[in-house]
DNA sequence: GACCATTGTTACGGAGCCGAAGTAACGTCC
DNA sequence: GGACGTTACTTCGGCTCCGTAACAATGGTC
């Protein structure tokens, strides 16, 4: 896609601090300045899934499964985990089961609950598919090393002081990984 | 939405620093954690724009005819600015024409563009859910002014990098609007 | 006047979200 | 051990936006 003829970002600002309040202006470009930065990357990152036949939501599913050393996962974890709505998990894993990617499983205990199991041929696929984000995507980003880590940061804090993830049990999961 | 059980962002960070490199790693960090503030911040715009009977797409083609003082914008520069593909542009001025809070209007010079005019009824629609926006949203989210600038600041290091506004022109336009 | 670019529209399928309803299984509390 | 609320997953219909492609009409250029 062309670049828009302006930082519609920086633009937006002024009208803000004109017609509102220096709050509102700020929020505003920090929201608009993280849905274009989205939108940007986002659009590389659908032309990596389109030649690998997924999409990122897809994607990330199979990321998670690949990497889990048991390789399953129940639905509702993916559902909150990746914050995707529980009818489009259904969706999302027909379609991985229809490509032959995972398979469902019934639980051990938990007659309820379903599996996600990967299979064989859908963790080729992840390790492709996340070899070309990495090396078409994410390691063209236009920021040095400590820029990223400056942004990871700030970011972590807007999200966190969103309640976007549970900051007390975060840490105990994330140490059990190592 | 209920919170993630842990921080994605950094349990996939370790994992990609494990299977892959830094710089990889970085990057995918960047791009999720960038993923992952807009969906916070986005699931609460969603709700503004709901209880206002818009989706964000119409809610800034209408912020922008709001701001312009000529209250005119054609389809084109829509469609550049805000970056959204013509066909999904004819469908928002559909709609916005349909709710009467925009009108098409012929350009005077040029028959192959289409203008959308703003309303009455549309100024009052954009001015009361800008002001929901601020005080739901904007205004509420968990960053000091200081960490509100750098993160703007190094989210418009990553859009100019990646091409996503035109630098040169962007100075002379934003100027023109002060 | 021939040629190419730009502008907007139409049509089609795909993806994900939303809301609501429904089924089945689990757990708990009296 | 039965009633009740909770959790897990599925189904359905509708909506929005995207991607692609084709098309008509106009504008600009050589």
């Amino acid at each position: 896609m062309k670049p828009a003829p302006f930082d519609v970002v920086e633009a937006s600002r002024r009208v803000w601090l004109r017609d509102w309040n220096s709050e509102a202006a700020s929020g505003m470009a920090v929201f608009t300045a993280i849905l274009r930065s989205f939108q940007l990357l986002n659009d590389d990152v659908q032309r990596v899934m389109r030649s690998h036949d997924l999409t990122f939501a897809r994607y990330e599913v199979l990321a998670w499964l690949a990497t889990d050393p048991d390789s399953s996962v129940t639905l509702s974890w993916i559902s909150k985990t990746l914050r995707i709505p529980p009818a489009t998990v259904t969706d999302i894993i027909d379609r991985l089961e229809q490509d032959g990617l995972v398979r469902r499983a019934a639980h051990p205990t938990d007659a309820r609950t379903t599996l996600a199991v990967i299979t064989a041929r859908g963790r080729k696929v992840a390790r492709n598919a996340t070899s070309d984000l990495n090396t078409e995507v994410y390691e063209r980003i236009g920021l040095s090393e400590t820029q990223r880590d400056q942004l990871i940061e700030l970011l972590a804090e807007l999200r966190a002081s969103g309640n976007e993830f549970d900051v007390e049990r975060s840490r105990q999961v994330i140490d059990d990984l190592g």
